[in-house]
DNA sequence: GTCTATAAAGGGATAGAC
DNA sequence: GTCTATCCCTTTATAGAC
């Protein structure tokens, strides 16, 4: 692996685990098997460089997760439900890390680092374009799609703080039981968020390409 | 104020912006006013049980918040509804700011500092019980009460750190949309998770003395 | 490009005068 | 109980040999 990778990956690794201040350059060296002079020669940025593009590379990485865990469902609520338990399954089965570090690191430097806050804002902003994009597809109307989105990315980064302190997955099966809930409602209620034509359409790749 | 005081709430306040390890005892000392000795005299434990103190104050303190945002909505949907709006409205109006530490805190040092980990477990669990109690008091029945619980504060978690990266309040209306629909699902099903005779009546102080 | 040594600053914590 | 001075360690970042 090239060096700059080992790099940006210790440094995603590091800060899921432990936040940004905590994450000291002589950490990550030693994390990424690199002498602290190495760093500073691949990033002139140092420290907060680094965070940056660690971000930048956990947020595309997961937002891949989204069409990959719910395409096999026929069932959009279906997918939902599972998804979530999956993602707390995973949580214990890893001794709860965090999963994404977008969120933890989000709420640990908004006021303290504004060019790594608005880095936040970016992967954030192409989340909710990825997911209205694919919720779309699944059937539901474009602002429907928007605000299911939005509500889907809260409860989850909700859960993984929640799950994190109490090590327990019941935070991901009440979020993803109540937002399948939700779209089940969305699914009965005529006009309400669902486009008739195709509901029932199943949205094969609708995200992976882009 | 009490010098003690003094200290707790000036660590609140360092948490929620910067979070822990950010937060420096010298930083904190200035903040509170208090020489760094002074510290040490009355929480031996230094920077960590300082923490755990003012983790354990701004918990307690905005769990409170449920029954006095809840209790003017006859029709508990609403007041999700509208609970969630003025949180985002709020945190638009003081500059983005986290308004509670604990979950950006536990984000943060739950891998690394298991006893501050295990003083977000207690708070949550309180916030748990004391959520249960209450939407139980509203007409839920036990489980489907512990179950909304932890969808709200999840939701409710998740939506802190959205909006404290995009700066918006979507994420905010987005999430109380969604368990406001969810309440309502639960009132039009019979037996799933509303009791009929208490469907309606109102939950005066039924946490506000616990 | 890789690596070492070190600078300059700041961290948490403590001892002890007052 | 209050406050100061200081210890020792780690931090980020750089300079310069290889």
């Amino acid at each position: 692996m090239r060096t700059d990778e080992r790099i940006t990956r210790a440094m995603g690794e590091l800060l899921r685990r432990q936040g940004y201040a905590a994450t000291g350059i002589n950490a990550l060296a030693r994390a990424a098997e690199a002498p602290t002079g190495s760093l500073y020669h691949h990033f002139r940025g140092g420290k907060r460089e680094i965070a940056a593009v660690a971000l930048r590379q956990t947020g595309a990485v997961h937002i891949q997760l989204l069409p990959l865990l719910l395409d096999p469902y026929e069932d959009l609520a279906e997918g939902i439900e599972a998804a979530f338990a999956q993602a707390g399954d995973d949580m214990r089965g890893t001794g709860w890390p965090n999963m994404c570090p977008v969120g933890s690191v989000t709420a640990e430097i908004a006021d303290v680092e504004p060019e790594l806050r608005e880095v936040s804002a970016e992967v954030m902003r192409d989340w909710i374009d990825k997911g209205t994009a694919y919720f779309t597809a699944r059937g539901l109307t474009p602002p429907a799609a928007a605000e299911f989105t939005h509500a889907v990315l809260a409860a989850l980064e909700g859960a993984f703080v929640m799950a994190r302190g109490l090590r327990t997955e019941a935070p991901f099966h009440a979020a993803g039981r109540t937002l399948a809930a939700h779209v089940r409602t969305l699914a009965r209620e005529e006009g309400a968020g669902v486009r008739e034509e195709d509901a029932a359409v199943r949205a094969e790749g609708a995200v992976a390409g882009s």
